[in-house]
DNA sequence: CATGAATGAGTCTTCATTCAT
DNA sequence: GATGAATGAAGACTCATTCAT
């Protein structure tokens, strides 16, 4: 993973224009490719001429099909955790349901900007060094969230670090669901309600401590 | 993928022993060779030498490489399904956080019993006709689920199947996480308790209504 | 160099009669295809396509270019080098002429046996770890030299080892310009003697000590 | 490889001082290139951005890549021929011991200052029409060596240019050999004299006639 | 039935060469 | 003149699938 990390990054940084603008249409037509016909044929052939430039481009910048995808996946990341951090940061020191339901907001909002998308690259990370990529990318949105959450007035948590990979765990997977697809309609648009309730009540709970536990 | 549903079905049933034989070894060599080469390294000669068959036998009882991962990747998911259903149907009428943990001790248990599996098959249904098939086996645990909660002796439940929904997908975000593997380990450790608060807490709320809501 | 031994390296020895006919049409094909086209036109497809297989044939035996490159030299060195041997070891205790016109001739005809094939595998060795494989040819063919040098009847060498490799060389160097096609007829019909009495030349002077030296 | 020729000639000649600086910029960036990365690897690019130009700047002087490489290698064989028609001229008239001498020092010394370089230009020989421009050099040392034979104070030939094709070949063949530099130690170390001994032994026993000859 | 050799379309990737800036 | 981005033909290699033995 760390061999592959140095054959993943990008080769030269555009110096011209020219070259932005050929890096910009790649990116996209690399998305296209993907949601339209899966990542296994998601080809460097087709991503250029999507791309409506030649595989001598994409390989200019990039060392390897698996290159691009990995920038596109990063670009996609970056987006989703920035949000997070700049939800986070935003409601420091705020009562526990102020936080989750801002962060539910940004994540849902984020995440579900581009649905195909979201849901394209997520095959992306599978393969690839992705699971190296996806897990700095939890280590930022996890440092954010349990930061925030320790900074809560009207909480106090034992385990920040934790407490946030549930949060975000319980977040991710009913996400998932929904951008697989088959959900019934309902569920789509109850989701941001149920996730702050969920969420809610599992921090409130925590705070109350376990040991009043059974209902 | 409705094409695909035909020619995605196994060729013939094992009428003799010896069939069967051979496809529990194709079963077994596909997963080894889906760990440990990885899906894109997973070829047919790689798996039929690893069963100790040949190719053409392969072809034998599978009409193409998808059918056969589709194959395992269903007895998967089907053992997974199986687990979830039998606890739901054990705690029917039970209260709510007797079934959370039965539920979450199920899942936890078969989804963990063989990580290196459960990963290696995560990327297989992404490809393939996957969201199609998990969809049919989340049907069939949110169905056992939600009318699961739709017997608590404890609480009632408007949209028990959404809910069951929101119950899975929170169920399934941390347990992804935790496979992909790079989680610190207290959080593996935390896990069953953890998720059994989280979903108590969720439904104990639900019960109360969320008028009652703030905290 | 070590590193390449392995890749080099046939992939699998063939079991059926079938097999055997591929390899060595691959064989013939490579040769021709390397007379006609030089070595940079030299491609697996066009091997294959004029040993009437295909690629994939032909990356069941040789896991790349190269690897057959590699084993259809080695033939060939091995005829040179087993030609030399025999020679050697026929003429052990001979008088150092009848060695030398044994060692010329049997050089020299082995050599010159299909001139097209020769010059093109030369440029083969070129590249490739041709250096390593033509280095352990040399060896073998050193070795033989030297030890029937040592055993001559009228004369008796310091060292026997350095002495083979300038023979070596001395035969070769003529023969490469040979076969490289520029020289005149002469030349090449002269060859025989020429070699012969250069290193007879050599020889016997070596024999008599090179302090007689200045004629 | 006539209509090769035309085309591997330079582009135009360098009328300024700054063509002239980036002619041998290139040239010798070309030949760190080829020792360091091989022939194949020898790219255009490459050369251009270690001669600190670009690959436009290359073809503005060369109508393509193979049309440098022959220039550099002309420039080496031209080094090599001079040096050889150099000491031919100079030795015109001397015993043949002289001029074997002469000849063996001037070849081994030019030939060895770079062996590196000469080692990778071997290999540039061969592709591009290499035989031609070797026959090319080849000629001129030969005529050059033939008539420094022929005017020998002490010998008369009856086939100079033969004679000089041979004495040529029986030097570079173990020059060829310490160069692919799998010879041992004192191989290297004794070459010069080896060589000495082995064309004066050839010229003057040629001198003496074969009739003579049995020893 | 089992075997594994053969097939060849389809991938990734490189690189000489051109040409707009 | 210099630059380096763009091009795309061409090469090496893989692998699902078929079929003769």
């Amino acid at each position: 993973m760390c061999a592959a990390a140095a054959t993943l990054r990008p080769r030269k940084s555009p110096v011209q224009a020219r070259s932005a603008a050929t890096i910009e249409a790649l990116h996209v037509a690399a998305i296209q490719v993907l949601t339209r016909e899966g990542l296994s044929h998601c080809t460097t052939t087709r991503i250029a001429a999507r791309a409506g430039t030649s595989v001598g481009s994409l390989y200019q910048y990039y060392p390897n099909r698996d290159a691009l995808l990995a920038a596109v996946l990063k670009k996609h990341l970056d987006g989703i955790a920035g949000a997070v951090e700049r939800a986070c940061s935003e409601h420091r020191g705020k009562p526990v349901s102020l936080m989750v339901s801002a962060l539910v907001t940004a994540f849902l909002t984020e995440k579900l900007r581009d649905r195909a998308k979201s849901n394209a690259l997520y095959a992306v990370g599978q393969e690839l060094g992705g699971a190296a990529l996806a897990a700095r990318f939890r280590k930022r949105i996890d440092v954010a969230v349990a930061s925030m959450l320790a900074s809560a007035s009207d909480a106090r948590f034992d385990h920040p670090a934790t407490t946030a990979l549930i949060v975000l765990g319980a977040m991710v997977g009913p996400v998932q669901i929904l951008l697989e697809g088959r959900a019934p309609a309902e569920f789509g648009a109850g989701l941001p309600d149920e996730l702050t309730l969920l969420l809610t009540a599992y921090l409130q709970r925590h705070r109350d401590g376990r040991s009043r536990g059974g209902l």
